[in-house]
DNA sequence: AACATTACAAACGG
DNA sequence: TCCGTTTGTAATGT
């Protein structure tokens, strides 16, 4: 069994008050001043693998985590009807969860051959885009909101390689709600005759958390939501992403 | 025109 | 039997 990124690797239990420490990993530090809105550096953690370069933090506070949760819950209006469906080998299926796109006016986002408009930013969603982009120091235009209502909501193994997103911007994950196993597994070592033995990397997104996939993790390597049985509560998972203006072909 | 597929379900294995 | 993982899909959009 491959074992899951231990959390208490982490330089502190995010269950603890978070202390003032400077770490040289946190990228807040360049852009922030003392006593300001963020006064709590977040502790890195570094995950690592052929051609994967991701980082997580805990970015929110689970008081924090639960009221954003809520506030969600209240904003969000998922799509219905066609916009909820998925064409696959020649077949329509519902998608398994429910999904919703926001971002600046005129945006647009196509995957499976759907493409959707961004819906205005709400409150919620642009206080948090604002709290990543403090931590990142990078800008996103748009946010695909996931909803899974409970275990059996799930993600299929697939890349956010859509040719609009900016190439070189990591896609920011924002995690509210029950925690859910998130697994990432190489191009190389999918399939049946793959001649390479790459381990598959797994971790658990935690209430609050934030995943940073940098550059080039979503050329190489998959990621998916598998199924959990066991989970019956609902989680709501944000990808911050840059989308390029003026759509290439 | 090759190629990949954000879906499910059947087949396995523990 | 239950749960998790792997395999096949055979149409369509890029």
């Amino acid at each position: 069994m491959d074992k899951f990124v231990n959390k208490s690797s982490c330089i502190y239990d995010a269950k603890s008050p978070r202390k003032k420490i400077k770490l040289e990993s946190d990228k807040r530090i360049e852009n922030e001043d003392e006593g300001g809105e963020f006064s709590h550096p977040v502790p890195w953690q570094k995950i690592e693998a052929e051609g994967l370069d991701c980082d997580y933090a805990l970015l929110f506070s689970k008081e924090e985590a639960h009221h954003l949760f809520k506030q969600l819950e209240e904003e969000v209006v998922y799509s219905t009807g066609e916009e909820a469906k998925v064409q696959l080998f020649g077949k329509v299926h519902n998608i398994p969860r429910k999904q919703a796109t926001y971002g600046d006016a005129g945006l647009t986002y196509t995957y499976s051959g759907v493409t959707r408009l961004a819906c205005p930013w709400t409150p919620t969603l642009e206080y948090i885009r604002d709290a990543v982009t403090k931590t990142t120091v990078q800008t996103f235009n748009f946010v695909l909101v996931n909803r899974y209502k409970d275990g059996q909501d799930h993600m299929g193994e697939h890349r956010d390689d859509e040719k609009e997103l900016d190439p070189l911007c990591p896609i920011a994950s924002v995690s509210l709600g029950a925690p859910r196993d998130f697994i990432f597994r190489h191009r190389d070592a999918r399939g049946k005759q793959s001649h390479r033995q790459i381990k598959p990397v797994k971790l658990e997104l935690a209430h609050g958390s934030l995943l940073l996939m940098n550059s080039p993790t979503n050329t190489f390597w998959y990621h998916s939501l598998p199924v959990r049985r066991k989970i019956s509560l609902p989680r709501i998972n944000l990808t911050f992403r840059r989308i390029l203006l003026g759509r290439k072909k």
